[in-house]
Formats: structure tokens, sequence, C-alpha cells
DNA sequence: AATGAATGAGACTTCATTCAT
DNA sequence: TATGAATGAAGTCTCATTCAT
């Protein structure tokens, strides 16, 4: 397959994640037909189904765009930064201050709805639980760090923190994304000083 | 409708709810069928109709059903302590120190799921949204009471920490339903110290 | 069985048809359904079985109690009248002058959609069929015996008359029955005028 | 779309139309099944319900289909003729002369099932009301043009008498559906004489 | 290569009839 | 005898996927 064609048809895919996502968002993915894809999207139901095996490759696929973009904006921000306090504090305000464009929360929202649905599918499973730990160990490692380099207690567990920061997010997030009064923001900056202090070396 | 009759209905339905759940949980809401709940509970096609109008009335009582066994049992527990502290604490090791039963398990999936899925039906989610207020409201006064008695400082505000308290469950039960390998339980005691110290007086 | 049981068994039996009468009109045979002729009559429905065989034995019986009481109103007002020419106008005016109850509207309605139904059944075609012809021969009886006398013109046939008597009111009937702004009173008098008209000797 | 597709849509149309117009006269709109159509059109159930939205959309469209045809059919006779005689008499002669084949038997005993039906379809019966008044209009039209050009009587009321002609023939083409025996044909002859004697200017 | 018409299995739901109480 | 709960066959409609053009 010659680069041009190949370009063509890494558009094509996008296209079509695009526009699955934004109808898996406001129908739920069982609801969302094929149709409601090729209207969205604007790509023949014959294109995509060159381009997808299945629905449920399309929703996989999508796991994957939002893995990658999840990993990318952590990293990006992770690296402005130096210390380990830095790191946390800016993960809180930078990435997750809950000033969400609609793409973010649609991505949230059918995340979560797909991180349930695996439970029943063991192949995908397998596939977040790496994705979990790796999250997991990005914040252990800043963590980590901030031990090793004195900043952060000694007595502290860098693998549990780093689970109680993803639990806290989990949970707020899912929670913003059903219920509109939720006081994100709030309890995000809350959050972040409680949690650092916990772990500073005062 | 005698007093015999009506029992007999009433069993009825929570035998249906039971398998409902069951089915819910390990296929998901659409990909049961009402011929798996039909197999499942033993109760006919035509019978189920009788006692519910639709899948997705099941759907709601089943909400309906963990709404008030979730009250229950966390009031249950409160009312067996007297001190902030110790309503706290014991939440965090009675209620949720992740030795669920199956039934439990399934309901908190079906559960997650539910809400998710009630992104998409407003009245579902007003519904939901009465539950979210009167769950933060009991952790809120727990709280507030600690405040003014003395035992909790009175700089932190009771709402914001309620919402952290669910927040932090919210995440990790999700998790650990996904999740088998997630240590929930260790995680649990840490959040419990960690939530506890933040808001106790020294 | 007793005269009084059967007596009461008689009464349910009527109880039921005015209700299926009901329900038939308003819904539709096929539309109407056991338990909403249960509701209506407040006959069990174990009671309406043990009373008639099936929805359909209930429909034909319908059929019965409406020929029955036509062809006791039509002779009713025939016995009144002496002269050809008065009876048949006496039956325009006095049986078919439209001011029909809601009940007789529901009789017409059932019974022109019973007649369509059992085009597909030849039993009931069968009886529709007798009933048909013993209507006609009413009418026929009733110009031929003013042929004889000298009151109507012999160049006539009294059974084609006959029929068109009946072609007419089954049309103008009908009509009104679906379309209320139908002038049915007034196409009868002018019908009544040409039909007399046309048979009369000068 | 293309025409050609276009086409090819119109055609699938018509054949499931008159599929169901077979399958709605020899079983009844209720009775008649889905399933029926799609054996007896081979058009597949998909693909029918890509081209109608419901069953009730099928049989909505054949009474419009019914119409159109039926208009049309009326129309052509009556350009044929000048004088309000000659088309009144062709009506009764060429249109409703009873020779119907099996699709024409069958349109009626569809709409006239249809009518009674709309009953309970307020949208449906504001759809029939228009087609009684277009119906009515025609022959109306003709009679007033007779009055006016002095060939029928002035003391007549074309309205009443187009009311007279239609009805006469609603009942006596559902007599005939229902019972083969009917001697429709002749009494068509008697009605013509009747109608055109009584209107005429001798 | 791209399209979208065609397919038909399978979903939810209804309701005439039966039968245990 | 009278009841109405229980049944399950059968109905309408949807939609992921295929394939001829």
């Amino acid at each position: 397959m010659s680069f041009a064609k190949n370009e063509h048809k890494q558009e094509q895919r996008n296209k079509v994640l695009i526009s699955a996502l934004e109808c898996f968002a406001s129908k739920g993915y069982d609801a969302a037909t094929m149709d409601d894809i090729v209207l969205h999207s604007s790509v023949s139901k014959g294109s995509i189904y060159k381009l997808f095996k299945s629905k449920e490759e399309i929703y996989i696929e999508l796991m994957y765009k939002y893995t990658d973009e999840f990993f990318e904006e952590i990293n990006l921000i992770l690296a402005k930064y130096t210390t380990a306090r830095e790191k946390l504090s800016s993960l809180f305000i930078e990435y997750l201050n809950g000033q969400f464009d609609s793409y973010k929360l649609n991505s949230f929202l059918v995340h979560f709805e797909l991180q349930l649905y695996s439970t029943r599918k063991e192949q995908m499973l397998k596939l977040l639980e790496e994705r979990r730990l790796k999250r997991l160990g990005i914040i252990s490692k800043v963590i980590s760090e901030g031990i090793q380099n004195g900043e952060l207690k000694q007595t502290h567990d860098a693998d549990v923190y780093a689970e109680m920061f993803w639990a806290f997010f989990d949970g707020a997030i899912e929670t913003k994304l059903v219920f509109p009064n939720f006081p994100y923001e709030k309890l995000v900056i809350e959050q972040r000083d409680v949690f650092i202090k916990n772990l500073a070396n005062n």
C-alpha cells in the first residue's frame, strides 16, 4: 500500500473513531448503531467494515486511542516540572482541573462504560489491566522519586498512594460526568492539598 | 388483593429482581435478555410482564432496591457508634472492607452501569441525584456533628469532605470490580487513616 | 341445572356480550383483549371462559344477538301498519331515522366489521347469508304484497327493489358510522321519497 | 439518490404493497403478519422496514394507492363523455359493472375494513374524510352541470343525490364482497335507471 | 475501492387460554 | 363454582454484518 493510501486510511479511521466516540457517548455503546456512526462520520458502512472488523473493534480502538492520549498528556505535564510536589500538583491542576471539553468528557464517559463492559471480555480486560498498571506506575514513580530525594515521607508506600491518587480521580470524574452539579473543581483543589500535605515531608 | 396474594407477588418480584441482577451483572443490561431472566428466575415471561412493565422498569426497581439496602446498611452501622471518628472508621471497616459477597458485587457493578446509563434518561437521573445528595448528607452530618462537638477540625468543610469520602469509594469500588488484583482492602485502611487524621483535632 | 342458576347464567352472558360489544366497538375485535372485557363486564376471566368457548364465540354470539334484535324491531314496526307504502315509509322513518343510541351504533359498527371478518370464516358466512336472505325476504314480501294488491307497480321486481332498499341502508349507515358529518337523516328522507315514488302506482 | 435506485425503490414498494393487499384481504389486517408479507412479496423483512416505517404505514399507503387509482379511473371515464346522463350512466356501467378482477375486489375489501379501522385513528379519519368529500364533489359536479344545462331537474339537490349515488355503491359493493350470490350487476342496472330517471328532465 | 441495499436472527412485548386454588 | 395467576407462542421491529454493483 502506498504512503498516501495508508495516510488516507488513517484519516478515515480517525473520522470513524471520533464519530463513534460521540455516538457511544450520547447513546451508549449498545444503543448506538452502525448507521448512527455512518451518518455522523460520513464514511460509508462498507468502508467502516473495511477499516474495522466489527462494532466492538471500534470500541476497543477507542480505548487504545484514549489510553494513548491519556499518557501523552500526563507525560507532557510531568516533563514540565522537576519536583515530585510540583508534578503531583500540576496533574491535579493542569490535567484534571475539570475544564474538560466535550471531547474529553465523552472520552471519559465512554471509557468508564467500556471498563465495566470489559468485565465480561477477558481479552479487553487484559489490555485495561496493563493500562491500569502503567498509569499507576507513573504516579508511583513520581512518589518514589520524591521519597528518595527526601521531598516526601519515607513512611508512605508509593504504590498505595498512587492507587489512592487514581481512585479519587476515577470516583470524582465519574460523579462529575453523571451529576453536573457535583463540585468537582473545589474537590480537586482540596484533595490536592490533603494528598500532598500527607505525603510531604512537611 | 388478599395479604397472602400480595406477599406472593412480592416474593415473585424479588425472585425476578435477584435474577435480573445476576443477568445484568454477568452480561450487561443490554446484552441480558428477558429470556435470560426467565430462565434464571423460573418465572414465566408473562408473569414477569405482569410484575414489571418493561425490562427498563426492572432496572429501575433494582436501583431502588440497591439504594434502600445501601442506606439501611449504612444507618445500621452508624447507629452502633457515637463519636464521629468511630462512625467514619466503622464505615470504612464494616461496610466497605471489601469482603463483598457476590450479591453485593453484582449490585455495585449493575449500579455503576446504571448510573452511566442514566446519563441519557433524565428521569432516572433525578432519582439518582436525590440518592446522591442523601448519601452525601449522611456523611456530611457525621462530620458536622464531629466538628460541633470539637472532635474534628473546625477549619474543614463538612460537605467537601463528605464528597471526598464518596469519591474515593466510588473510584476504589469500581476499580475493584473490574480488576480483581486491585489491593482494595489495603487502600481502604490507608484512606481511613489519612481521612480521619486529616479531619481529627490533633 | 335449576331455573335460578340458568337465569343467572343468562344474565352473566348478557353482561359479557354487552361489554364485549363496547370493547369491540371502541377498539376493534382484534385490539380488544379479554382483559378489557373482564374489566368492563366485571365478570372474571374464568367465568367468561365457562360461558363462552373463545373470544371468537363471543363475537359470533354478538352477531346472533344483533340479528335477533334487528328482526324484532323490524317486525314490530311492520306490524303497526297495513299498506305497503306505510310499512316501507315507517321503516325509513321509525327504524332508520338515524337517531341511534350508542348501543345501536356500536352494534352496527361491530356488525359491519364482523361481516368483513366473516369473509374468511366459511361457517360464519353461512349464518350471515341466511340472515341476509331473511332480511331481504321481509322487504321483498312487503313489496310483493303491495304489488299484488295494486298499491305498487307490477313492472317492478320485488327482490331487486328489496336489495336496493338494503344496499342503500348498508352504505348510508356505514358512512354515518365513519363520518359524523355525513347528512344521514336528510338522505334517508330523500331516499324514502324516491324509493316509494318509484314503486308506487302513480 | 440516483434515478435508477429511486426507481428500484418504487418497484420494491409496489411489490410490498401488492403483497400486503393480498395478505390483508385474505386474512385481515390484524391477522396478516409481516412474515406473511415477507413470504408473499419475497422482500426481506429488513427491506420492508426500510421501505415502510411500520405495518400500519403499509396499510395507510395502501389507502393512498387505492384512492389514487380510484380517482384516476373515475376521471378517465368521465372524460370520455359530455352529457351528465352519459357520465353517470357510464360510471354505473364502465366502472361499477362488477366485473372486478381480484385486485380490485381485494382493494375494495381492504378499503372497507380500513375505513372501519380508521374509526379509532383520528389522523386516518381525516384523510378518509377528504377523500370522501372529493368523491362526493365529482358526482355532485356532474349533477350540478346537468342541472345548469337543463339536462337534469332543477328541483333536486346535487349534493344529496351525489351522496345517494355513493351510498348505494358502498352498500352494494360491500354486500357483493361478502356474499358472492348477491345479484350485484342486476342491481346496478336497475339503480342506474331509477337514479337517472329520477334526476332527468324527462 | 467504495457503496448502501439486503438479510434474518433475535430482541422485547402481548394476550388468548388454561388450571390450580 | 369462581377466580385470576401463569403460560409461552407468536407478533412487530431492529440492527450488525455481508456482498453485489
